[in-house]
DNA sequence: GCCAACGTTGGC
DNA sequence: GCCAACGTTGGC
């Protein structure tokens, strides 16, 4: 059992909009990045648990918990020539880009802002805290993991 | 809207 | 394989 932050513009797609979402599931596409791909096809599983994080947001921060609810399989936006997140340089037989389904599983009592993450010192070493980070998906640790849950009252 | 940080691209 | 140019991310 894992445990991750990913990304999303509550914009584009907010938590509540992943609750809303039939099955309170949907699929993570438009990942565009190497690594953030390769934490997904290599490294997540089923049932692990997720923080799901609102970046360009006012303000940002931890806005619900959910889980890995699918395998890696490929992004069919890679494929679709009209789809902003189009690749010309990927395949069907070769797909160069995945995604997972998440669920989203327990709202929490009380959002998390980024100012909150960075002023306690126990998450001093988690990933997305430190400078110049952009990635996407990051992993966090069991004791960063409970830091939160005890933050955001959950 | 600005811009620092970082990833990708492509000429050489 | 180097690295300058360019594009993107995301906080502010």
């Amino acid at each position: 059992m894992a445990y991750w932050l990913m990304k999303t513009e509550p914009d584009v797609c907010s938590f509540d909009d992943i609750w809303k979402s039939p099955k309170r599931t949907t699929g993570w596409d438009g990942v565009r990045n190497y690594q953030a791909r390769n934490f997904m096809r290599d490294e997540m599983q089923l049932g692990d648990e997720v923080f799901v994080y609102h970046s360009n947001a006012e303000p940002p921060g931890i806005a619900g918990i959910a889980e890995v609810a699918s395998a890696a399989y490929p992004d069919p936006t890679q494929f679709d020539a009209s789809h902003d997140h189009y690749d010309a340089g990927s395949t069907r037989d070769d797909p160069r880009w995945v995604q997972v389904d998440i669920k989203a599983v327990r709202k929490i009592p009380r959002f998390v802002s980024l100012d909150e993450l960075r002023a306690n010192p126990k998450l001093k070493a988690m990933r997305l805290l430190q400078r110049g980070n952009r990635l996407s998906i990051t992993p966090v640790t069991p004791a960063e993991w409970r830091a939160i849950l005890a933050m955001a009252g959950a």
